[in-house]
DNA sequence: TACATTTGCTTAACGGTGTTAGATTATTTT
DNA sequence: AAAATAATCTAACACCGTTAAGCAAATGTA
């Protein structure tokens, strides 16, 4: 009898249905309505069935990261396979980013801590350094000086992600502010470091 | 009878008292074990006592933002008293704006909601203001053109926030950030911003 | 088929949270 | 001393994350 597929398969499915339904009360409520409560009875169960798929809150929680971030990763590539010239390419990968924290900004909050109280632990998940090794591939490319110091790699990548994460998060925690400003300093940014990758 | 002064006194020394405890508490156990019950509990109180103080656990924390605001404005200010030439001065600020978010880890959580939940409607403190105040006069100073333009200002005023902020959170979420790089990325930005601030 | 075992799921509970209403005690006023 | 007011506490409500116990249906075994 091949129940068991039948049955590891409806599994799954209330497993990603757990996901779900958190992503979707979080969108709906924001982060202070996810309760364990709300999420079972989104899926029609009791709360502590939810127990049998994640050990904790956190652990769901550090699953939907983990999401997030494989998203995120995907967005990014697909960015830089748009564009042929390295300096195009990271420039549309950044502006991937930027995208990515808007359209899906519940999530960047949680990937980021942007004004929530976020999992303990989270370090090194190994789907957030794809897109780290992506960036940094791409900058690899526009600095002409052999050997490519892996230190300035390093360097002009925070530099990137501090302009671009300091803007998302201000932009995401003070409301009321500018979006034409927003875009002359994310493209001025870029640019500029761009710009300043062989000095 | 002068009691009415003292009573007054007592009142302002226990609503100061909650509030120092409240700190108290955030800097030794995090935000997450704040909970009313503990204030009241180092205050040597009950609970319900302390809402003859606040109107709530959020109105408790817009007092304590407030006074985060008032003490990061003093930093800023202190650190323009500290130099004449416009440029050291711009400098000398954002690197105060920057010792103030370490030293006072937890304040700086609080007021730009880095990693934690926080209050809502906390928009528009005037003590928030006066901090803006001082930056955007500061860079003024460095401008060339006559007349000075006001969205130049309100430009480079987010472009250095951005970036400061960024590294700020970066450093405040992530663990295992480079002391060395944050030092080359926030003056090497602070230089860049001001040196391009007449273009 | 009858019994035993496992599985899926629920109810009930524990200790915690912010917050409010009512009772109680202490202080002041008359 | 009695009445009125202020200060404070106890108890409760509804919620939270989490765990243990129990029930009922499905499954395995004789």
């Amino acid at each position: 009898m091949g129940s068991k597929e039948r049955i590891q398969r409806q599994k799954e499915d209330t497993r990603k249905g757990i996901l779900d339904a958190a992503l979707q009360i979080v969108r709906q409520e924001g982060w202070n309505a996810l309760s364990m409560r709300k999420i079972a009875d989104a899926i029609e169960y009791t709360a502590p069935i939810i127990y049998e798929y994640f050990p904790n809150k956190d652990g769901l929680l550090i699953e939907l990261t983990r999401q997030g971030y494989t998203m995120l990763g995907k967005k990014i590539k697909k960015a830089q396979d748009s564009e042929t010239e390295p300096a195009k390419q990271l420039e549309a990968m950044w502006m991937a980013y930027w995208e990515f924290a808007f359209n899906s900004k519940e999530m960047y909050q949680l990937m980021y801590g942007v004004d929530m109280v976020c999992c303990e632990l989270k370090k090194s998940l190994p789907e957030a350094e794809y897109t780290t090794k992506l960036f940094s591939d791409a900058i690899e490319k526009l600095i002409t000086k052999e050997p490519r110091p892996e230190d300035i790699i390093c360097l002009k990548y925070y530099t990137f992600w501090s302009v671009i994460h300091g803007l998302i998060s201000i932009n995401l925690t003070q409301k009321g502010t500018n979006e034409e400003i927003n875009q002359q300093i994310l493209r001025g940014a870029i640019q500029a470091i761009i710009r300043t990758i062989n000095d």
